[in-house]
DNA sequence: CTCCAAGGGGCGAACGTTCGCTTCCCGCGC
DNA sequence: GCGCGGGAAGCGAACGTTCGCCCCTTGGAG
């Protein structure tokens, strides 16, 4: 019944003794290197791809001591963002030779318990961390000084490792700033989870638009949204209850955006004519939303290459010393600011 | 500059000199097993805390002849089904003491070149098919041959692997005999790419709940929309310029939906009055569509769960006898069916 | 004819584990 | 007093590579 282990897997022994020469040698030639005659060469070459030799990535890393392997530390990527980010990250580890291994931490955070370890134990050659969660962890301290490198997508609490990212308070200024100049002045804006280090900026660049403006922050006019739909939703309703006068949303996420909206719709005020909407992320949904939302774009997929390739760099160089990597945002305006 | 490996990891044979026994013991102390005395087993593990050993898998699983990680295989992931189904597999992998290496392949579908040697090289225990466009990819009967334990999301070409998913007949079924049920007689439908798998099936249910109702199946009520809100839009202009008595819309995915709903916008359609829409799958958005979206619901992260287990069963006991698991789906009405 | 260089190939070791045996020592029973 | 059993620990080998070094065989130059 369970009786498998059927093919032996071919190894370079195996090749060696089909084609007469000693394993060593056969090494040599499956590497391209060293000096081998044609004819040996191709009695070898001709041998694997008999035996349909497939080398042992396993036994390399061992010798090598590198694994072309990294680790990818994520939040859950059903996110569409975070998706986008984890496969441009991926096809350009790919482009390079490199695998990915992949752990989605749970939202409760048990992550780090499970997922370094998991990574040191694989042997990875380099992490990158994608998981907004893990910005307080203080375990990845511990990361650093095995000096593996690292790149991240957010900060990280003890610094030293590299970000790539979009800057959040000019996002932030450009969404608010696209409204004030538009002639709203009670701008309310629904924002992510509170502590995070995207909230605050993004935040930060919304008051940061008001106070060029000469209008006054009030923090009246802010209101969690989570990230959720739903809770976007209901952010609003508790906006409008308490401030009737609002005439313009700026909501953190495009996500969120579609909550604002929809609970617009159940206060049954127009968009944008009695309140406009300004989201951010430019997701695939924001030109299809009732109306298309304003928003402003950001390069999740790029950003994704771009932290693969800069933690590809620090692995191949050896260079440790953390930079930081901003790409670039732009509005794009839509019927939902009018 | 880079001279970088600082921290020379630590190996059982680091801790064995430091608590004055073999390296073998050590092993036999970490894995739980063997006959110890308590007192150096204690001093054991205290010096592989002390230097902070951390094990190598990869030497391990040169010994062991497994590596305790499942390769999956996937297109494009920011798509926000395939995200649920993958976060799904991942996490039950973890919860098995699994790793998962991923790999999403291009469009194009170079991703057979690439993705299949990657995985064998790097011998993971089993494959996880998640590649709707690798439908038809006779590589993978390579795979097979080589008897590697596969589960995957949508049949295979040689067939003999396992599969998990839903039934998209039904699904079509069920989408379609709801706007049947509602007294639409002019149904139209926006398929996703033709020949693929989940298309035909889906196709099929809609035709059968025709007949079911004594309907005819007309093909002019058919077009096709590639799964992207765009190209669904263009598609049901097409059909509104073709019939304009069309009452009602099945589209093959919410995605899709979302599209139709544009396009009947732009057409000054009510929806439902003018023309009710069912969608499926049942994406986070679908509840803040507008109108919000009936749908049929598809357990995406269930399905990548159940996969996945079916995948880890099928490693551990060794059995290779493809099975089929189908997941239930169910409607969920909502207001654009009226 | 001798010497040397260089091309072609082999050998041993190492990477970090696990596993099956063997060895040692101690205490106990006959 | 002798032998035996069993607990504790060590030893050697193997997994599949890569790498540095050595050895042999040519052939051409001095």
């Amino acid at each position: 019944m369970s009786a498998r282990r059927a093919t032996r897997h071919v190894s370079v022994k195996d090749v060696a003794a089909r084609s007469g020469v000693s394993f060593q040698t056969t090494s040599k030639v499956l590497n391209g290197g060293g000096s081998v005659s044609e004819v040996t060469r191709a009695r070898i070459l001709q041998a694997a791809s008999d035996l349909g030799y497939v080398p042992n990535l396993q036994a390399r890393s061992l010798v090598m001591q590198r694994t072309q392997t990294v680790g990818v530390i994520t939040s859950d990527f059903s996110d569409h963002n975070l998706g986008r980010f984890i496969v441009g990250a991926e096809q350009e580890a790919r482009r390079q030779g490199y695998s990915v291994v992949m752990t989605s931490i749970e939202p409760e955070g048990s992550g780090t318990e499970y997922a370094l370890p998991a990574m040191m134990e694989r042997r990875v050659d380099g992490i990158l961390l994608a998981a907004p969660q893990m910005e307080q962890d203080e375990a990845l301290a511990h990361v650093l000084d095995r000096s593996l490198p690292v790149v991240s997508l957010h900060d990280v609490p003890g610094g030293g490792v590299s970000t790539v990212g979009s800057d959040d308070e000019l996002i932030g200024l450009l969404a608010t700033h696209h409204l004030v100049e538009r002639g709203h002045r009670a701008i309310a804006t629904v924002i992510g989870e509170r502590g995070r280090g995207i909230t605050e900026s993004r935040l930060r660049g919304y008051r940061r638009a008001l106070e060029d403006a000469g209008l006054r922050f009030d923090a009246e006019l802010v209101e969690e949204g989570g990230w959720q739909i739903a809770a976007a939703a209901s952010a609003t309703m508790r906006l409008f209850e308490r401030r009737g006068d609002i005439s313009a949303v700026f909501a953190q996420s495009d996500t969120m955006a579609v909550g604002v909206l929809s609970a617009l719709r159940q206060l049954h005020k127009q968009v944008p004519a009695d309140c406009a909407v300004v989201g951010c992320d430019d997701i695939d949904m924001a030109p299809h939303t009732v109306p298309p939302l304003t928003t402003i774009h950001v390069p999740f997929y790029e950003t994704g290459a771009e932290a693969m390739r800069l933690l590809l760099t620090m692995i191949t160089t050896g260079s440790v010393s953390p930079s930081k990597v901003v790409l670039p945002v732009h509005l794009i305006v839509r019927a939902s600011s009018g």
